[in-house]
RNA sequence: GCCGAAGUGGCGGAACUGGUAGACGCGCCGGACUCAAAAUCCGGUUCCCUCCGGGGAGUGGGGGUUCGAUUCCCCCCUUCGGCACCA
């Protein structure tokens, strides 16, 4: 027997498979319909700001298992690869380290690509992208322009979120509690002109998650972010003045409860109050004072705060006057930036109310019930904001209304490494796109990319210089850059026709492998990258370029990969990558163990002491299998052996098809090699044999083709995948449970298929049943070939 | 606060449709092999009691449904994740 040497055999089948390229798939004949036998799987494309981490091991090895196991089972398998290049982590990266971003990412890839092809995945690199090459980020901006002239894309002022580190507008979804998601500054409000794609305008369409197969917490968590709200706008006057304010209310059952009314620090009506104001100072240094406050800080505040505009607003439910405050707990980008205010049934209000004492009116009873409402009262809550709101549009004083928090994704960046914006500024014709023909407008070259708080390109005079497309006048360039997640918002669909040099990529083809079928990657971008590609989809829908309206059928999200008890992060400097544990052991075991973990939804540690486990059990199946080629078996008819392996097959199957339950497929064929082990010569180890190396061929691809070579096969990546045969899972004889009073007494076993009667039979004659009896006359309850519960 | 996920041996976890709780692995204990060790192999390993036949308890806590509950229902506790002055 050789010894199991992984480096060696790992080595010679990944060469085999480049030269056959075992891994490619063709694209269809033009025409080709939609085929249902494809399986488009795919893992969220990693960025190279670094090297591999254990959770891109983990994420990438589960897209390899089910490509391995649907190519056998006979689907065509699309299961490409591409790198998210452009973008901050890649800049902040060539930053801290010196050099250009282009280098350091094409360094990165370089490195990340020979590791993957160490680990030996199975990937159709013939369609590799990556999304800082010109013919990728070509049809990023062809792809822009096509929204823009669908009326998706535009620029205006609007508050946006700013990060004073990065120097460089976010998007909603890119901040965190009031940070920058990627460097974890303290992100301030600016009002400024940027471009946004109208996300809102598919609102409605992003909450319908009847087609997708997701987890809950990922719907939960777009449903949400995008957190719609109904309720109504209603009209307010203002006393003694012309001009009226609209708010937007969940509750317009409680209008006869409003007690005072409040308006943003920001809110346009401010200033011409505190004109008329005897205290327009007073009001005018709190608007001061809320604005230089930053988000975070307004949220964190212990204590309301506000000041009176001595104004008043008219209820228009029953005419009364509402003292109208400014308070910076209204936020001027939800609804109107202006509420009526009921403290009696809103914690905040009630807050603010409290600290300066005015009034609490009560206006819906503990039963649910309008009271103090005029004639409104007794009906119920929902009852009245139907009544309430229908009796105001009578009145032309207010309508229904349907509030989102989502907000436009906006996605220019003042920063260097990303796709330019192909746009040109016309002082006469406005934005101006550019010709497609003019496509792609290149990233130019300049020394100083580093952020200053304006677009690093505006510093390149001769690049800013161009002529309108439109009038040949004097314009100048676009100089901000797209979001890295407007690249990542389509590389699904360039995987389908990676090559194309006419257009983005052929419709025919894109509809033919999509959507993806398997979708992998972190939750963490649960309400950033899941939402921005089906807003790209849906869009790339309405303008005809694809004919399907979900980007991801399925997808599955994978828990973190913990060592030594802590979050891998590289500030705290304990990453370890799979280079070296794969350099040590061997791809396979590390393949293997970082599925046998645990769930891969779940968090999981992975431990040095749990990888030489798994390297004892690739090396225990190399022995066995070793031993059963080389060992004569004894005559006979297939046994117990065989049936376990028939069971094998049916679990492991049941595994990765239905449940995506990886571990315990690893678990099955554990089992099976032990009570192989158990007799090496059995008539049927041969076939024992091979269904193990057969069934954990896609988690250790390496040494099982070497070991099917050895059981006098070839090719076992084209193997079909194996059919457990169904009367090898019928038992002759089964073990029945005989319990009395739930309690287990006793087991024996019994022929399958006997009768209820007969299987109370044999338990009345259980000596040990018999002895919990007393002698008395049970009742029975019946489990056919399983159990018996005798109760007394 | 709202939403989501989860709580099972010393540890990671399994038990899929209400029917043997603890598969598989780690760790630990014992044995074989060895001059010895490593490696490997074999056996044991939820806890408590035991006259060694067995008996009792047990899946975060409390209640309920059921012949029977890790699984279903109600209440509570804890942990993790998302969102959070969104009217």
């Amino acid at each position: 027997m050789n010894p199991y040497e992984p480096h060696a055999i790992e080595r010679k089948w990944q060469e085999v498979w480049e030269a056959q390229r075992a891994f490619e798939v063709p694209n269809p004949a033009p025409g080709a319909p939609h085929n249902p036998r494809k399986r488009y799987v795919l893992e969220m494309l990693p960025y190279p700001s670094g090297s591999l981490h254990m959770g891109h091991m983990l994420v990438y090895t589960i897209g390899d298992v089910r490509a391995h196991f649907y190519r056998r089972n006979g689907f065509e398998v699309l299961r490409p690869m591409g790198f998210d290049s452009f973008g901050l982590p890649a800049e902040n990266a060539a930053i801290k380290d010196g050099g250009h971003p282009r280098e350091i990412v094409e360094r990165n890839i370089a490195t990340i690509t020979r590791t993957m092809k160490t680990i030996g995945w199975a990937i159709d690199w013939s369609r590799e992208v990556s999304t800082h090459e010109p013919t990728y980020y070509r049809w990023t901006q062809w792809l822009f322009l096509q929204l823009f002239a669908a009326g998706l894309a535009d620029r205006r002022a609007a508050p946006v979120k700013w990060c004073p580190n990065d120097q460089t507008v976010l998007a909603n979804e890119q901040v965190k509690d009031g940070h920058c998601e990627r460097c974890g500054a303290l992100v301030e409000s600016r009002n400024i002109e940027q471009w946004f794609f109208k996300t809102t305008d598919y609102a409605d369409q992003l909450l319908d998650f009847s087609a997708l197969d997701w987890p809950e917490r990922v719907i939960a968590a777009q449903r949400h972010w995008i957190g719609r709200s109904e309720g109504a706008e209603v009209t307010f006057g203002i006393d003694g003045f012309d001009e009226s304010i609209a708010v937007f209310t969940t509750r317009p059952d409680t209008l006869f409860g409003a007690t005072f009314f409040a308006l943003a620090p920001e809110h346009p009506l401010v200033t011409d109050l505190a004109e008329r104001a005897e205290n327009g100072a007073e009001i005018l240094e709190y608007v001061r004072h809320a604005g230089a406050k930053r988000a975070e800080e307004r949220a964190a505040a212990v204590e309301k705060t506000g000041v009176f505009t001595g104004a008043y607003a008219i209820n228009p439910v029953n005419g009364e006057r509402l003292p109208i405050w400014v308070a910076d707990y209204v936020l001027m980008d939800y609804g109107t930036g202006a509420i009526m205010a009921v403290p009696a049934h809103d914690e905040r209000d009630r807050e603010f109310a409290e600290k300066f004492s005015l009034p609490i009116v009560t206006v819906i009873s503990e039963d649910d019930r309008l009271v103090d409402s005029e004639s409104f009262s007794g009906l119920s809550s929902a009852e009245g904001k139907a009544a309430i709101t229908a009796w105001l549009a009578e009145q032309g004083k207010g309508e229904p209304a349907v509030n989102y928090r989502l907000r436009d994704w906006g996605f220019s960046r003042q920063r260097y490494w990303g796709c330019p914006i192909p746009i040109i500024h016309c002082p006469g014709c406005g934005s101006v796109p550019v010709p497609d023909e003019d496509l792609p407008v290149l990233l130019p070259e300049i020394d100083d990319y580093r952020p200053k708080g304006e677009a690093p390109l505006a510093s390149n005079e001769e690049w800013m210089r161009a002529a309108c497309p439109n009038c040949g006048g004097e314009g100048r360039r676009e100089a901000e850059t797209m979001d890295t997640f407007v690249d990542s918002s389509w590389y699904f669909l360039r995987y389908c026709d990676p090559h194309n040099s006419e257009t983005a990529f052929d419709r025919g083809i894109v509809d033919y492998w999509g959507p993806v079928d398997f979708y992998q990657g972190g939750v963490d971008h649960a309400t950033m990258h899941m939402i921005y590609a089906r807003f790209f989809q849906k869009a790339l829908a309405d303008i005809g370029l694809v004919g399907f309206r979900e980007p991801f059928a399925r997808f599955h999200g994978n828990g973190w990969v913990q060592l030594g008890g802590t979050k891998m992060s590289k500030s705290k400097g304990n990453v370890v990558g799979p280079d070296e544990f794969v350099a040590e052991y061997g791809a396979d075991p590390v393949r293997l163990y970082i599925l046998f973990i645990g769930p891969a939804e779940q968090d999981m540690e992975f431990t040095d002491s749990g990888l030489e486990g798994m390297l004892r059990f690739v090396r225990r199946l190399w022995r066995i299998v070793n031993e059963v080629a080389e060992t004569e078996p004894r005559e006979g008819e297939p046994g117990a052996l065989a049936r376990k392996a028939h069971e094998t097959i049916a679990r492991v199957t049941d595994d990765l098809g239905r449940r995506e339950s990886f571990n315990t497929a690893i678990s099955a064929v554990m089992e099976l090699v032990n009570e192989l082990s158990r007799d090496v010569a059995a008539p049927d180890a041969r076939f024992a044999a091979e269904a193990a190396v057969s069934l954990i061929q896609p988690y250790a691809p390496h040494v099982t083709e070497e070991l099917w070579t050895l059981l006098g096969h070839s090719e076992l990546w084209k193997e079909p995948w194996p059919v457990a045969d169904e009367s090898m899972l019928q038992r002759e004889t089964v073990q029945i449970v005989l319990q009395v009073n739930g309690k287990v007494r006793d087991r024996i076993e019994a022929p399958a298929g006997l009768s209820e009667e007969a299987l109370i039979a044999l338990a009345l004659g259980s000596e040990k049943v018999q002895g919990f009896l007393d002698g008395q006359e049970p009742r029975a309850f019946v489990v056919p070939d399983k159990l018996v519960n005798l109760v007394i």
